[in-house]
DNA sequence: TTGTATGCAAAGATTTTGCAGCATC
DNA sequence: GATGCTGCAAAATCTTTGCATACAA
């Protein structure tokens, strides 16, 4: 909750530095998305918002999360299927493990792997900005194995986190 | 021109195998597909193909690829912006590196990373099935650094290669 | 013939934008 | 007041699908 607290005063001070105001569709849109779990869909983030503010727009919600991203606390994420997807930044970087059956996204960080890419990418000829690294396949923990057959369709919203932090 | 044609060989047998039609315009569009560079949106075959055959429609080609993707003779990518790509398979499988300012795409491989995010994902209880690994960066070399601020507007079709194979 | 394939246009799904009214400075 | 924000609805994109017609087996 400090946490999320701390994200909301950084964001407060951007606005504040771009001459944009913190008003309080921005405040719960943003209380909503870092209270909650990771790597949401702007519908996810709109329904969560409206829980708190049940007049929030689809496209507040939209730009609000533009806002983030251009911020820096929040990245925009375009996994396989589906539409964008943000999670909360501001952490060290990391990678995703997604799962095919039950759409858990796992975040993982590596150094060998953050290494060894700066310097393939080096050989080429190549100097790295970003980068994104994802594994699909399918979890082996958890309540997964292998999904009961049910429950959600497919690579859902909700997304679980695990492993380092 | 050779591996084009042991492409078309291979989609035509896999059509039929399916009980599917090797028409003319299937082949014209995988000609297209093969013969060019790689890693084309929808669009980009789309006009390929025409160049050879005008009359093809996008529907066709849309689902052509479909087609090659399903057969795995082709993979689908959704790189950040933008729509789907397509992108030549059959060869081993490569990470690309892009290039913010010029667009190109280069290839890689790497059996550190390769093996390491095996290492990882097992540790995390994940079976891999697949993966995606993109650098996004600069490109030092060639005639690109910093791209002649005129041309491409931005990351476009025509795609590069280079290292590995 | 008989079942596919094609091309066009319409339908869907998302992502963006325009605007009138509201809020904040 | 002036400028920025919001919510709604319309617009712009992209991706899929329905269908009548054209083909291939």
């Amino acid at each position: 909750m400090s946490d999320v607290n701390e994200r909301l005063k950084q964001f407060a001070r951007y606005l504040d530095d771009q001459g944009l105001r913190y008003t309080s569709q921005r405040r719960v849109i943003a209380e909503a998305f870092y209270g909650s779990g990771k790597h949401l869909s702007l519908n996810e983030v709109l329904e969560l918002a409206r829980d708190k503010q049940g007049s929030i727009g689809f496209a507040t919600v939209y730009r609000t999360m533009k806002l983030l991203a251009e911020s820096g606390l929040a990245i925009e994420h375009r996994f396989d299927e589906d539409g964008v997807r943000y999670e909360p930044a501001g952490h060290d970087h990391h990678d995703h493990l997604i799962c095919n059956r039950c759409g858990r996204i796992i975040e993982f960080e590596d150094e060998v792997v953050e290494r060894r890419q700066e310097q393939v990418a080096k050989e080429l000829g190549f100097r790295v900005a970003s980068h994104r690294h994802e594994i699909y396949g399918e979890c082996l923990r958890d309540p997964c194995p292998y999904e009961s057959q049910s429950s959600q369709g497919r690579v859902t919203g909700v997304a679980d986190t695990a492993a380092r932090n």
